[in-house]
DNA sequence: TTAAATACTTGCAAATTGCAAGTAAAAAGG
DNA sequence: CCTTTTTACTTGCAATTTGCAAGTATTTAA
């Protein structure tokens, strides 16, 4: 049992990749799965900086840093000082990148939806439940796999 | 509620890799992510060739060849033509990569028995099941993201 | 017995990575 | 106040990883 664990999440996680990783090409600008995760990150987090989405991503932030150059470049993202704290950049999405990110999200969104369809309500919500569980757990064993900002 | 389900399983799929990851580099042979994946499926898949591994970690198999080729030159793989079809080439791994997958495997529950250590028995078995079912689910809706090898 | 398909490998050139070493701004210490 | 340290980020560079195009070898189809 404990075994199929380790398999069980090693399936799900990869198939949600997957569906990362198609929805990133098929949805938007055709941008990579490294940028999609920093736009739904900058969309999730209120005026984060870059030290905290790339903590968040689990991303060196030289590599980042150049990830948010390119998606600048592409005007999806946009850097802003911290007037508070000069050294800090302070990033949000271009309306450009909202469009994008939200194209995504739904693209994402009615896959899923697709997945629970064949559901009851209780399953649905039962599973829901459970994940979200997961979650909290995972976020209190800290010993490992969780970045300051998790 | 349902914008919540996507969030859900990205933050669930990121924390999952960031144990992949910190697993990989832990416990064995301070291997890299895609190498520690690699070494999984074909311990877990029954003598599989090198399109089925590709294909199941959606990789191109240009660059899965490279991989393989890493891991067989630091022993932990090998690879032997298939008799009834040369041009087949069949993986396994060494008894140096068993071990290595294996070290992997242990660190990988022993975190994920800690996660479900704060859980009810009852808990447990309905988180199983929730995820049990969400692949079942993925795999049925075949529309994204499976790969034929699923 | 030749043509087409399959399984894989190599040549490249582009993209991605992370460490080391930088700049610039803020906080801490004397 | 002025110096030192810390923090947030950027660039240089070299290594790794990537995927397309074009190859080889073997098998299947015509």
């Amino acid at each position: 049992m404990e075994q199929n664990l380790r398999e069980l999440f090693q399936v799900f996680s990869r198939r949600f990749g997957f569906l990362n990783k198609d929805c990133c090409q098929a949805g938007g600008h055709d941008i990579s799965l490294v940028q999609s995760h920093i736009l739904y990150e900058i969309e999730h987090q209120h005026y984060p900086s870059m030290q905290q989405v790339a903590e968040t991503l689990g991303t060196d932030i030289t590599t980042f840093s150049r990830q948010v150059q390119s998606l600048i470049k592409i005007n999806l993202v946009t850097k802003a000082p911290d007037p508070k704290d000069r050294r800090i950049s302070i990033l949000s999405l271009t309306k450009e990148g909202k469009g994008v990110a939200e194209n995504i999200d739904q693209q994402m969104n009615q896959y899923l939806d697709d997945v629970f369809s064949n559901m009851s309500q209780k399953e649905k919500e039962m599973v829901i439940h459970s994940v979200q569980l997961l979650n909290k757990n995972m976020q209190k064993t800290s010993k490992c796999c969780t970045t300051p900002l998790g």
